[in-house]
DNA sequence: AAATTTGTAATTCAACATTTC
DNA sequence: TGAAATGTTGAATTACAAATT
């Protein structure tokens, strides 16, 4: 029997005991998420302590556990030893960002585009693929990994980058998300633990939780993780590895100096962790600052996968990007790569290459610098952030929000009135809500008039 | 204390007490996985019950359960109530099926192609759309789910073959392999049950392995899986969905009866199941049975996913499948849809809607079908198997070997003589290791006389 | 047909780790 | 600084279900 009436005490979830059935712990649960999707309980209530609420439905605590755990691993609660659990900011809402169901009328600084005023370029390149001969060629079940002389151009695109692979350390698949995917089936298994950032790409934060591999949060600084911090939880946690966008962090931008690599490098190698480098917007920032980043890849070649898509640097529609990794990983991430893909269209991956050994995508990347230029001038007129840390030719700016908002309704907010942004807590890979930021991607606009009406919208709503 | 020493009694494994660390039921499970893949338990081996090794051990019985439970669902293992557990018939091997790394110089009728004889045809489509005004548009990170126009070329290429959907209920997927693993990550999760047919698509098997999802085997016969059976497993144990590829399952070639299908979905919406509708064979079948498959998608279209690539019947190497869901699964499997592909190019979905829509689609599929029916005759002259219950015009033929052999012996012995095939043990999603069969892909031979000269060797051979 | 063997699952117990105050 | 609050995890207990003999 409950050891006390609890009629006096506030309990923020008080579950009818008679609702109750067995097994107790899935019923529970089923209460737990309905009354949370169904608002009664809005994020970030704090929910009873296990045992009190254990006591109150006179049960075991630990089915209490269970009970929230499931909840949890839906990605609706979360929980802090020493502290309780909570309901998710984003219980409610998925977090994933696409450019699906987007109001036509707004103006998109949310999904990341690449500044697609330069696909008419493309369209040459399908044009001369589609003229050549032997494109049935392109058409069959072969070289699911990439044809041999697509990756001899996946290489050769590369190798300014840092990177130095046989070919048969190289992969291509369906662009970067993709990549992420067959990495943390070939590499990861459920249970398994990665250390990110703090603030972590949210496609990524829903792949790993959709795959049941949970997410550790790192904290940072303005060069990145820190890497005494990931030292530490490396000793308090099991981790299996560590996801990184070292030229440009989505969302923060932040590019990590060489000199915080290479510390970062010598704690992944001292655990060995495995590396999931997405280096996304390398090719795009190559050559803009003082120094050229130097890729994970290179200090450490066994333990690293390195990702490089071409949908942000090339062309976003076509969806090719490049893996490579280890001879120790060859076999699975084949494999992984057989399972989600069979292969990836040949024909895509023709017309990647054939502009890459034309040159024309050296000029693609000069004219999206161009682009990635005038806006961020643009962005600096409405925000200057004169100690911005993130790197200057981001497709995307990391704006700190002078007060405190609430995450979804200043996104609703300024939708209304035509613009589309993310608030930094779509971000979240953890519970701490610390500053609000919004991220401002600048690549999506059509026109320059466009994004500068829509930084003056968002400028008149702060 | 143990209660008996043990020493004269027979354990097939003995794990050494001392090897033990905390936790147990961790270390005796990667115990257990490193001496199944070195081959010390060969597949087949029944190990010693969960309470003979605790008292061997002096630990408690779940304990082994635990450390049982790991490695089944890593897919080493399998066990049943009552008769005990066994190691898993490919436990060790990977039985994933592609075209990397096949012997140039062999006759392959492993990988199951798609008469790519009829590629020319397809590459007049790629000029076409090369051509076409307006190709940019193809080139960005719009309608993640196939832009409107293509939908609707989609759904009038499903129409004849039994589906009706809105457009909303339908998505454009990089080929039934990725559709697959949409389908998973959508709408199962870890631990999460499948209904399949005995002998299972063993890329299916392996993927559903990958992400810790357990499959079923039904017992069935000749008409596909047995009703009762289903609804027997269903009653024993909590099963979330069955895979199903009704009109020309892979690899037993059988075209499952409408009788049996209708009679199969009774079952399955009495206990809610969703259905896996890999109807890849489809349009490639339609009109040559007396009558035509219903599809299940049809008969219970709330909790169907129907699943329609065009790799077989129009080109393999485009990658682009459609899924047709319920309005309740929508949100789900664009959700999973981004995670894993962010989209699928838009300029393949557009070759493959111009070959619909222009009509030359079935002019595609009336080539392959010739060929089709060439080639099965030419396998009848060869293996006369006048009581074959699978489809006559079937890519690939299940052939029943007279006597039994040795699985990876007898593919590596025939491969020795240039000619590749797979033993049905690769197909095996459970335990029961019955009669012996090779599956023979007549699809991917280039010519009739390199078929020809294949079903000789492969004739010789048996 | 009943008893036995064997695996499954929910719950409870106990020890522990982290955070808060 | 250390005690209290709170969540985590492994293992044991218990009841049960299926297959075998």
């Amino acid at each position: 029997m409950p050891i006390n009436s609890f009629v006096d005490y506030h309990m923020s979830w008080r579950p009818e005991r008679r609702e109750l059935t067995r097994p107790i712990y899935l019923s529970l649960a089923r209460m737990l998420e309905r009354d949370i999707t169904e608002g009664f309980l809005p994020p970030g209530t704090k929910l009873p302590p296990q045992r009190e609420l254990a006591d109150f439905l006179d049960i075991n605590f630990t089915t209490v556990t269970r009970a929230y755990k499931t909840c949890e691993l839906k990605g609706l609660l979360h929980a802090v030893t020493g502290s309780g659990t909570f309901v998710s900011a984003n219980a409610v809402r998925s977090v994933t960002i696409s450019r699906d169901r987007v109001p036509v009328e707004c103006i998109d600084f949310g999904l990341v585009a690449s500044f697609e005023q330069s696909n008419f370029m493309i369209a040459e390149a399908v044009k001369k693929v589609a003229e050549k001969a032997g494109v049935e060629r392109l058409l069959n079940y072969d070289d699911p990994a990439g044809i041999p002389h697509q990756k001899e151009a996946a290489l050769r695109w590369m190798r300014p980058l840092g990177i130095e692979a046989a070919t048969d350390q190289v992969a291509i698949v369906s662009g970067a998300q993709n990549a992420l995917t067959i990495t943390l089936l070939a590499l990861f298994e459920p249970g398994s633990r990665i250390a990110v950032d703090e603030y972590t790409y949210s496609n990524f934060i829903e792949l790993a939780r959709s795959l049941r591999i949970k997410l550790i949060p790192i904290p940072g600084d303005d060069s990145g993780m820190l890497p005494e911090e990931l030292d530490n939880s490396c000793r308090n946690a099991e981790l299996q590895g560590v996801f990184l966008m070292p030229s440009c962090c989505n969302p923060t931008a932040i590019f990590i100096p060489n000199p915080r690599r290479k510390a970062l490098a010598e704690v992944i190698e001292k655990h060995g962790l495995i590396v999931i480098e997405d280096d996304i917007h390398a090719a795009l920032l190559h050559g803009t600052m003082p120094e050229n980043g130097i890729p994970l890849r290179q200090m450490l070649p066994e333990q690293t996968v390195y990702i490089c898509s071409t949908s942000k640097s090339i062309c976003s529609g076509l969806r090719v990007a490049y893996i490579v990794f280890s001879d120790a990983m060859r076999e699975r991430m084949l494999r992984a790569i057989y399972h989600v893909n069979v292969k990836t269209s040949s024909l895509d991956a023709e017309i990647i290459t054939e502009i890459i050994t034309s040159g024309r995508g050296t000029d693609i990347v000069a004219y999206k610098k161009s682009l990635a230029k005038s806006a961020n001038d643009l962005f600096a007129d409405y925000f200057p952030q004169p100690d911005d840390p993130g790197h200057p030719l981001s497709f995307f700016r990391w704006l700190r929000l002078p007060n405190p908002v609430h995450a979804s309704r200043f996104e609703s907010d300024l939708l209304a009135k035509g613009v589309r942004v993310f608030h930094s807590e779509r971000f979240l890979a953890g519970t701490a809500s610390r500053d609000h930021h919004v991220r401002v991607a600048l690549s999506s606009t059509e026109s320059r008039e466009e994004l500068r009406k829509g930084l003056e919208i968002l400028r008149s709503h702060l």
